[in-house]
DNA sequence: TGTACATCAGTGAACGCGCGTTCACTGATGTAC
DNA sequence: TGTACATCAGTGAACGCGCGTTCACTGATGTAC
């Protein structure tokens, strides 16, 4: 009950800030209690802190079962969960400062909290990727480990900008757009031909220009479909 | 001189303790001086922070240069960029809590400090990709400034998890890989044909399904090779 | 070459503020009889 | 229905520690004459 604000004023505090500029004074402030209160609901800062951090996690993991229960194509799972991440961001500015600024650093026991839920976030996006790759709709060739860092790394900047900026930088046209050249860069595609392929005026002419092809000659292709989805 | 030792270790110590764990008894342990000594040499601890951050901003956009001069061909400078920078997160693990973490958020002075070495940083991959886009390795739909931010997303998540689970984490393998799938999301193919392409088993059959195959139609194929390279 | 002075990095003690935390106490709300 | 007691959220004063910062002072290294 009252835990409920005290995360939110901690959450709250964390945007305007930062996990530095949080103090039980404020919280205190926040939620309408005199500074000693809060000592009834938590055994200290660092529980108070402990504890919004439990929350978020959970409306994270919460996030993936939504996107999943939302249709049974992997690819549109993560999409969904894509926005739903935006979404909880902006709703929540002080989320980035809190699982990934410091005071993770400093108490082991945050640390082994933050470590905890990062792998099981992580495994739901690698699951995704797998299932996505077993239904023929992701590369052969593409780690669904590295994808599901990847993924992670479509919204974090726009949130790190988003705050930055106090708002003035538009999430979800960024994540939008991300989504569109991530999916076009992990998808199956139809069929390639090599043939029309030509070098570039500034391509090849400096020392380390012949690289330039590299990624492209590194695309492994899938035989023509995709394996079939079995189940 | 000394500045550098003191950046050095204020660095130092926020990878080990976060931004928060920053005291100047530490510092100056660090350096081997009496704590007062650093006001010799900057006003304030606010002043060493904000050093530090300028010089890692600096270092930053020492990277952008090199990539740059090291290939004309702006996305292979891309490339080496992302891996400049990797190696600079790699060795310097306090720079991710430092940018992104809280502190910045406290003082305007260093927000303000961020913000300018952000869009610069962030101008200068603008460039890279307007340019590449004008060379025609970019197709035509792409936003340079979107692409900017996502490139910035290949290498933040594996700085992070890289932090938080103390280097057990291979940000190179990471970085290689997800370059491949940004590269290939973006980049000209020679021709796709839309033949052979057919739906899956769990495509379309839930509420949202349909939405799967929008990105794919959003892709905008520029007519075959490439626009011709003007300087 | 020697003397007097300026400059400056560094020292250590001390100050003082912010802030997390404690503790005795209050007042309201159940609960037993 | 009324009385006695338990429970518990909340209060406000106070404590005490950590830490940034100051200041008078030292000692070494130039510099002028």
């Amino acid at each position: 009950v009252r835990r409920d604000q005290i995360a939110r004023a901690v959450l709250a505090l964390t945007a305007d800030r930062g996990v530095g500029g949080i103090n039980v004074a404020a919280v205190a402030r926040r939620v309408g209690v005199a500074p000693s209160a809060l000592y009834r609901h938590y055994a200290s800062k660092d529980a108070m802190l402990a504890a919004t951090i439990e929350r978020i996690g959970a409306r994270m993991l919460a996030n993936v079962e939504r996107a999943r229960s939302g249709s049974p194509d992997p690819l549109v799972a993560l999409e969904r969960l894509l926005m739903l991440q935006v979404d909880l961001v902006r709703q929540n500015r002080g989320i980035p400062f809190l699982l990934f600024g410091d005071g993770v650093q400093r108490s082991p026991g945050h640390r082994r909290r933050l470590l905890r839920f990062l792998s099981s976030f992580r495994s739901a996006l690698v699951d995704l990727f797998a299932e996505a790759k077993r239904r023929g709709r992701v590369r052969a060739g593409l780690d669904p480990a590295a994808l599901a860092v990847q993924f992670i790394g479509l919204y974090v900047p726009s949130a790190i900008l988003w705050n930055v900026t106090r708002g003035r930088f538009d999430m979800k046209v960024q994540a939008h757009r991300a989504w569109t050249v991530f999916h076009e860069g992990i998808c199956v595609r139809a069929r390639t031909t090599t043939r029309g392929r030509r070098r570039f005026p500034g391509e090849g002419d400096a020392g380390t220009g012949a690289r330039a092809g590299t990624p492209a000659a590194r695309r492994r292709l899938p035989r023509s479909g995709a394996k079939e989805n079995h189940r």
